[in-house]
DNA sequence: TTAACCCTTACGATGCGTAACAGTTA
DNA sequence: GTAACTGTTACGCATCGTAAGGGTTA
């Protein structure tokens, strides 16, 4: 039997954290002491674990709820979407990056921005010694083994929708 | 003048937003018909205009309000600090999106999965036909030209700190 | 009269952090 | 007795969405 505290500092939580989990029944420890003190059992610790690793990939409280509790089926399903929702929030604050460099025409600081563009990519594989048939044959083998992550790829680089759908017919068999 | 509603259909927000951004005194309208509705004048419109770029850019209100107010100074700072965050939420993003792939060890969702790693990236590339010493060079010149993308890059592969370093180092010259 | 506006005020949602005040344990 | 722990309750945070209940305009 583990109290409040030691469950928080076995995790990296706080106590304030445990207590929300169990206000909402997340993680309700199965007993108290005789003064109220709260006791996390073994299977509590390992409930505990199981949500610490869910909380790493991002899911809600309300998902990892329906995790512990759920089927094989729900299982699958539930993570796909956050993965669905991940690539999703990538894009956004990809967007957001262009609109920031847009606003910062700082070209001395071009150098040093992380972001990547369509021209430099294009300079980057030039210079490895890539030619045109080359990248022909990269981006047909990205789309055939990769279609989505072609198509994320292609909007890092800031490239307009029409043109990434353009590239990607292009890049066809 | 333009009434709220009016304001809300041309920036697609509803009007309860506006009705926010008076509240915390992000764009107060400028007048009030006799009977209490609210106008907005060309220069909350110009204003309205400024607030919904930065919005784009996912910055916060206090942010926004403190560039509407600002000196040049302080402008780049700003824009410059929520690119960094947006690197780090990146990153974040893409520790989740790790997590979830282990969780998911759905080896027949392999092909459709959008998370790109080392190894079929590598692949790729030999397939496009570039050799070791391509790579080589390619590798060299990324971090040349743009060392933080190249470490954006590698860590969007997967890739651990500790060889990303290693990575880097033998990119020298 | 009716529809489509507008007003103000307040509560909800997310995931906790931070008191405030009091009892328990070592 | 004192420090370190624990309890409950409630408010705050960011950014609005969603009523609720009622005037205004065309």
């Amino acid at each position: 039997m583990y109290s409040i505290g030691q469950v928080a500092k076995r995790f990296g939580l706080s106590r304030s954290t445990l207590l929300y989990y169990d206000s909402i029944g997340l993680l309700k420890p199965s007993g108290r002491t005789p003064s109220g003190y709260r006791q996390y059992s073994e299977a509590d610790m390992a409930r505990m674990e199981r949500i610490a690793v869910y909380r790493g990939a991002g899911l809600s409280l309300e998902a990892i709820r329906d995790l512990l509790a759920g089927t094989e089926g729900v299982h699958s399903k539930i993570l796909n979407a956050r993965l669905t929702r991940i690539n999703q929030e990538i894009q956004g604050l990809r967007a957001q990056q262009q609109v920031l460099v847009k606003l910062l025409q700082n070209r001395k600081a071009f150098r040093r921005t992380r972001v990547m563009t369509k021209d430099r990519w294009v300079k980057l594989l030039a210079a490895a010694g890539m030619d045109e048939a080359g990248m022909r044959r990269w981006h047909v083998e990205f789309e055939q083994s990769a279609p989505e992550a072609h198509q994320d790829f292609l909007e890092s680089l800031g490239i307009p929708a029409g043109d990434i759908a353009g590239i990607r017919k292009w890049s066809g068999p």
